[in-house]
DNA sequence: GTCTATAAGCTGATAGAC
DNA sequence: GTCTATCAGCTTATAGAC
């Protein structure tokens, strides 16, 4: 096994690793440094700043948590309903991989709203209009999709966002949460089908 | 209108507002001074230190994040569902009117979950056996109270977090997503008689 | 490219006059 | 109790040797 990391890249892995557990005003140079295993100023050398430093973690960390795999409801021939399976089953996995992503992102957005026009993204819309489509065609019920894709992507997120506060509201210890982490998507599609399916 | 708030007073309302929606690491004292109307000196004068501060915030800001609520479900002769209904009701007023509330405890939890110990809270083991009762007697459906209540609360709770990423991808404006925050209460309690009703 | 040394500014906290 | 002045330490960022 050989160090073939690249020193940019060194340092954007230990970037990521602070700013998503200590958030930009929590982050330290020194820190990101220490973990990269180099020295404070080649973070400067490298992105000249904690701001643009920040900027980079943060715009990659948003692509991962806008769940592009959305995007898959339009094609192929399975039913809403399975494709909503394989989207929920997918980000899950992505989040449990990634479980302080979620907060980060959400702390981020909420002190600085402005951030958001730097992204176009349009799987909103998309779904949006996925759904209307299948309502008039009378696949699944008529619910607001915006009500829905609420509660169906925040069933997936709120778990990471809420583990220590439901730990210890519940007193459950770290197995019995993973326990219902790892059960989550059962649950959310049991939400999915009670809500959308026809009778 | 006469001004008669004492200067703890100003101080404590000055940096439940700051440190809200900035963060224990972000917010500044000398912010919570400019916003108190008053001096520096005078913080540490009646707080000690930045910490002893937070702490006093942290503490009142937990006891109302934690649905004291949820203990009327106990009491009284109504059903299950229509008890729900009141807290969720109940929750969701206090959550409009402290909107930042949610993310300024999760966060500080995430990053500091040992301050869970300092909270007795009993209301989580509460609802559980009030939920098992229930399905014992065969009034709701058999539903895992967890994974219920981690659904419900966090319907509740998520469109607070999530205001600004939702506001992005669903090109929402102020009034929209306010419109969807309002009606947030009918879709909460079609989720809860769809999973729990008996058929 | 990588390091050490250091600058420049900010932040929490204290001293002391009134 | 309230203020001004100031300290000590930390944090980002740069200068300059190698």
């Amino acid at each position: 096994m050989e160090e073939s990391l690249t020193t940019e890249q060194k340092i954007i892995e230990a970037a990521e690793g602070v700013f998503l557990t200590e958030g930009y005003a929590g982050a330290r140079m020194q820190q990101i440094a220490d973990r990269a295993g180099i020295n404070k100023a080649m973070l400067h050398y490298y992105f000249r700043s904690k701001d643009k430093l920040f900027e980079l973690v943060f715009r990659h960390k948003m692509k991962q948590f806008v769940p592009q795999i959305a995007l898959t409801l339009q094609d192929d021939q399975l039913s809403f309903l399975d494709k909503l399976d394989r989207f929920v089953m997918a980000y899950l996995e992505m989040l449990r991989k990634n479980p302080s992503l979620p907060l980060f992102i959400l702390s981020t957005m909420n002190r600085n709203p402005d951030l958001m026009v730097h992204f176009k993204i349009e799987v909103g819309q998309m779904v949006v209009q996925v759904m209307k489509d299948e309502i008039s065609k009378g696949k699944i019920r008529p619910v607001d999709p915006h009500q829905f894709m609420l509660t169906l992507v925040g069933m997936c997120i709120f778990p990471f966002l809420a583990r220590p506060v439901f730990m210890g509201i519940f007193n459950l210890n770290q197995e019995a949460y993973a326990a219902i982490v790892a059960e989550r998507h059962l649950h959310v599609m049991q939400y999915a089908r009670a809500i959308l399916s026809v009778s």
